[in-house]
DNA sequence: CAGTATCCACATTGATACTG
DNA sequence: CAGTATCAATGTGGATACTG
């Protein structure tokens, strides 16, 4: 998707304007998860998407990556100061899909 | 997009997550406006996937489309009552990008 | 003016297999 | 367990020309 961010509005679509991005998000209001704990609560998320999705929040500043130095692997997610204000922005749209699909 | 709804939330994204429809919707706030007139107010779109995203948004529901049976032809926008109702997630996303891009 | 029809580039997504 | 690599399929977006 092109990055013209013309408005304000465009700026939050690119950055959780995606099919897995919003799940995700959602997922970890409720805290902090392990990475094998968050993928399989994201049904239907193929391995490489889901990577490929939380670097992306990553790199956008809307979740943190804690990696545990530890055999065997050990990492956890969970939303940052950011991410958190996007609270009522993820219940706003969950509200709205329960309340009109 | 593969069209899951597993959960509200993406049911919702189904509706409003891509390109352009929440800036269509957003102008559409301010009221019923004219093809050309909205059109231009989305700088960048080109003519295809501005009859594309509308049509979308009137299959979904969420716009009404009004045609003058005049020469040159003349068609109008609306939000419908279940697009009005998205506004305060409209706003949420256009608020949030104000004060984080 | 509003919309349609092609044709094409490229981004996104996914299945599968593999690594430290 | 967490993540990477590769290849293939599909989706999305756009330039251009044309119609009633």
């Amino acid at each position: 998707m092109e990055k013209e961010n013309i408005c304000p509005l465009n700026y939050t679509m690119n950055l959780i304007g995606t099919k897995w991005k919003p799940l995700i998000l959602f997922h970890l209001l409720e805290g902090e998860l392990r990475s094998g704990v968050l993928q399989s609560k994201i049904l239907a998320i193929s391995n490489k998407m889901f990577t490929q999705t939380v670097r992306e929040l990553e790199k956008d500043g809307l979740i943190l990556r804690k990696v545990y130095p530890v055999v065997p692997p050990k990492v956890e997610y969970k939303l940052s100061t950011k991410g958190k204000s996007l609270e009522p922005i993820l219940r706003s749209l969950d509200d709205w899909g329960l309340n009109n699909m």
